[in-house]
DNA sequence: CAAGAATGATACGGGCCCGTAACAATCAAT
DNA sequence: ATTGATTGTTACGGGCCCGTATCATTCTTG
């Protein structure tokens, strides 16, 4: 069942969600920082450091850094790995799992109204 | 004609554009930023910078400086209004224009496959 | 065991952003 | 004309983020 936004619905929508998430007063988050949560959410574990980077087609350091503000929010978390210790899996967290759910929420009630 | 997304939706749609975004190399915007884009080019003028802090619900500085930034990216620009020469009326340009419409685009396409 | 590859973190100089407070410019009102 | 309000910007110390290069740790391979 395609869905097809027009030009106009897509806009209105990201206007509508993005306003109501920066007036509610969630965390101020970029895009690569978006990305990075939502790929940790939606798809299957495990998430490592190069994964993302790959995924994102950034550097490492960028994820490290993203992994870094987005832990001190305790919105995602690290953990070594014990099969390979290089490896970081980037896991998911209580907070995280709730900031995501209000998320989805605002979007599907303004998709409602557009 | 109501849209109503489920939660997986909304969240699978703000992921796969959000990673398409950041794959193309557009701008690292913030949900802040993204928030002052949409209303200067979907809400009627004029724009002024009391306006979209009061909208957004944030000081006066945090539209200023965002302001500089995409400035700088030529996605908004600034002219004193000659009617009361203390206002500043943010105004659109080519680039943003164009931007908008790449993402209206992304937006659009990825939501005929959720 | 030694040499190489791979992983994630760190260092660096530079820039953006934060919240708060002060500021110059401009308008409005007495 | 002087006072007071309003607008947008700037200053400040502090923190995050950039891209690049380097690093320590760990695994893998000969």
């Amino acid at each position: 069942m395609p869905l097809a936004l027009t030009p106009a619905q897509s806009l209105k929508l990201w206007h509508d969600v993005s306003l109501a998430m920066v007036r509610s007063g969630e965390p101020d988050l970029s895009l690569r920082q978006v990305s990075i949560l939502l790929t940790i959410y939606l798809e299957a574990p495990p998430h490592t450091v190069r994964d993302l980077a790959r995924k994102l087609g950034v550097s490492k350091p960028v994820i490290t850094r993203a992994l870094d503000t987005m832990g001190k929010l305790e919105l995602v978390s690290r953990r070594r790995d014990d099969k390979d210790r290089r490896n970081v899996l980037v896991q998911r967290t209580v907070k995280g799992a709730l900031f995501l759910e209000r998320f989805a929420d605002t979007i599907g009630n303004l998709s409602r109204s557009i």
